[in-house]
DNA sequence: CGAAAACTTGATTAGCATCAAACCAGGTGG
DNA sequence: CCACCTGGTTTGATGCTAATCAAGTTTTCG
């Protein structure tokens, strides 16, 4: 627990409040921060609600602020050439997404947010004064980097191949990584997971039926499912080994 | 054309020329440095030259340096959970590659040569104390991590969904890119063509074969071939328009 | 020159896409 | 409050694509 300062407590921004006492604040953007450095700084920030399926940017807009995702998870996709959407990765809570924007490149891919998700959103020109100032935002950056190029790449190797049983388990392992407090996982709609998976809404909707008959999943209410882990697991080496 | 200083001109350190004469130079890690910061760093460089099927470094590694390739094309791979051989994306000139020993992190992948390659070895220790020196070292860095990013994204969006032959028409698009003059490509092995497409050696072959038959492709000696722009393009938008 | 490696081609089969139809939940308006 | 509609999901039947299995051919290299 954090003594708030005195000085402090009744500070005339109500964006004071929720920066100091932000849950995600030590693993996310600003964990590099000082009171001091958050106190220069929370005016200039804003946090938005998002709903399901609303966009929190689009590829080929200039980006002009990276975001914190403070809960829920969003998608981040891509429409390919051919004309359809992939989806590329996925965002979670301390994560931060459009890097891009403090380079003052365009929107990469198009951020959707997947649950209700609420975000943080920082201006570029924000971390361009921060980077200047405090060495360690630079290093913060670069590692966010490289966690978003390692993410990109462990979906490539893990999500992109063999059979449609074995990339829906995996997706299910990744989406247990992203679970709210009482082991519920979000499910994706069939679409989603086929745009995830490359296979038809048809494909991943019989996979998850065979899933949940196996007892690997539990659907609990709309959107959302109950894993057992053990028997998922499992299911994947079996899988793996033949 | 630089003009090259007098007190240069006789260096006694030999890679102090080949810095000074590099061709990638511009575009390459070090295009930030002026003629004095290029003199202080030669020394610590060393340039390799690498077979085809050699590794230049491995995941899990801990990565001590980054690298510049300064000509032929490098595959980036990993190995799945399940044992199997994925090429995650290319590397070619002027491209840097081994990002993540910036952050004294292990390579994330491994990095082997695909053609004859010649790189340069850039030391950890030396990115450290030319980005504190440098402000622009840090920001070429950060672009090009988001340009990694970006070539795992493309290829995840565009060369892991769809037919065969469309994967394969859009991998020939991607060699194109790092084409030798004279309209050369590097033609890679049906196995590696395999682990980039996710398909089989023979379903590899038979879409080269095919391919070669329309005219797309003319195979000129071992591993390099002729491709004919105008119809491969023709065959992309066939292929996409059904 | 001979062996190994890479490539090609053919026949068969498995897995997934496609097409089609039914089912279900949640929201709306009569 | 219930009938209805809509968007998402499930299930079934059929066909196509690419994996698999199996030779055979060409290239590479000691």
């Amino acid at each position: 627990m954090t003594v708030i300062p005195i000085y402090r407590k009744d500070s005339t921004h109500p964006q004071a409040q929720i920066c100091q006492a932000c849950a995600v604040r030590q693993f996310a953007f600003f964990g590099a921060l000082d009171d001091n450095g958050l106190e220069r700084i929370h005016q200039h920030i804003a946090d938005q609600r998002i709903e399901p399926g609303q966009s929190i940017f689009s590829a080929q807009e200039a980006g002009q602020a990276v975001f914190t995702v403070r809960s829920g998870v969003v998608r981040l996709e891509r429409v390919s050439e051919r004309g359809d959407r992939r989806i590329l990765r996925l965002a979670g809570r301390t994560d931060l997404i459009g890097l891009e924007s403090v380079l003052s490149q365009r929107y990469a891919a198009d951020a959707v947010a997947c649950t209700p998700v609420e975000v943080c959103r920082i201006p570029r020109t924000l971390v361009d004064e921060l980077s200047a100032a405090e060495p360690q935002v630079v290093l913060d950056l670069m590692k966010r980097w490289q966690r978003a190029l390692d993410d990109a790449e462990e979906w490539l190797a893990e999500l992109t191949t063999g059979p449609a049983r074995r990339r829906m388990l995996r997706l299910l392992l990744k989406l247990s990584e992203y679970a709210q407090p009482g082991d519920m996982v979000w499910l994706p709609m069939r679409d989603e997971m086929g745009a995830m998976l490359d296979m038809t809404v048809e494909t991943a909707s019989r996979m998850v039926s065979a899933l949940r008959r196996e007892g690997v999943l539990e659907p609990m209410g709309t959107r959302e499912a109950h894993l057992d882990m053990t028997r998922l697991m499992q299911a994947l080496r079996a899988q793996d080994s033949t």
